[in-house]
DNA sequence: ATTGTTGCAAATATTTTGCATCAAT
DNA sequence: ATTGATGCAAAATATTTGCAACAAT
């Protein structure tokens, strides 16, 4: 993406942003079926498309990181994670759960919305060694952005 | 899945086992590719059922939910979630974020290891109000597993 | 004129499933 | 014999992309 890029708010991107914002953490076919509603025209291509867009100017999230594998762990017990934004990779963090923390929080929250807490997860997202040292381009821009070699990427 | 069922320690599954160990967190086809080595005449079938079938077993672990589509938020503010394990619906958690504690970490994470950090998430996993009440047959099994009517399910 | 965006369709990527066969109890 | 697992291929699901046409500067 150039950087003196002119981005056009169209209807349609007007749409689908006011669709995100009115839906609950929805997917993109959730966003398609209710744009639709409006704009019957409208492509599946182009609310990809627009949320892509949409998510790199910082307008709204994408909620995981990019890469749409799953991925499977041996060690089962509690552990957490860092996810490397440039490389994809995924490593454990080594240091201890947070369970009374975090249990604690979750009971908090339970009682106030009578969501049952089973669990939790927590992910550092940054840098894996070998990208910061490999890559001196990184720049951060903004918040929760970080621009690479002429190109914005967002880390979620 | 009924529960009487009699799994057998196929040399596939033994060996599927061994290289989500030996791997660093891998996804499906990053196992399919090591165990071909070991066993070429496997298929990608047969992978993606062992690791389910693992996984809901407790010998390794799912490490996102099963439904695999991105999600979008309108909120770009830093805030957590919780995701219900039975209806996959996501809400936010009306609890302010943790920075102090988790960037904390986060920056003595990044000293030990030199993986550098730039945000973090987190999610709560359980059950949405409404799933709570309709379903009155969950219960949990071990950690992790909860079971829904015969069937077992895991939450990650 | 030039640049950005769209709709459509085709392609790609990821995961699941039906089925005949094989293997273990 | 019965149940569980495999390999293969086809299907299903999710996402991306090429391209001609259209729209805004």
């Amino acid at each position: 993406m150039k950087s003196d890029r002119k981005y056009r708010m169209t209807r349609q991107r007007q749409v689908i942003l006011e669709e995100v914002k009115s839906g609950c953490h929805p997917t993109a076919d959730q966003i398609y079926e209710r744009v639709r509603k409006r704009l019957p025209q409208i492509s599946m291509g182009t609310v990809y498309r627009n949320l892509d867009t949409l998510a790199s100017l910082g307008f709204i999230r994408k909620m995981q990181p990019d890469h749409p594998q799953m991925r499977f762990d041996f060690n089962t017990k509690e552990h957490y994670h860092t996810t490397c934004m440039n490389c994809n990779r995924v490593d454990d963090m080594h240091i201890e759960p947070m369970d009374d923390t975090l249990e604690n929080l979750g009971k908090a929250l339970g009682k106030l919305t009578k969501f049952g807490i089973f669990g939790h997860r927590l992910e550092f997202i940054g840098l894996c060694p070998e990208c910061s040292e490999q890559e001196k381009e990184f720049s951060l821009k903004g918040k929760n952005q970080i621009v690479k070699k002429g190109g914005v990427k967002l880390w979620n």
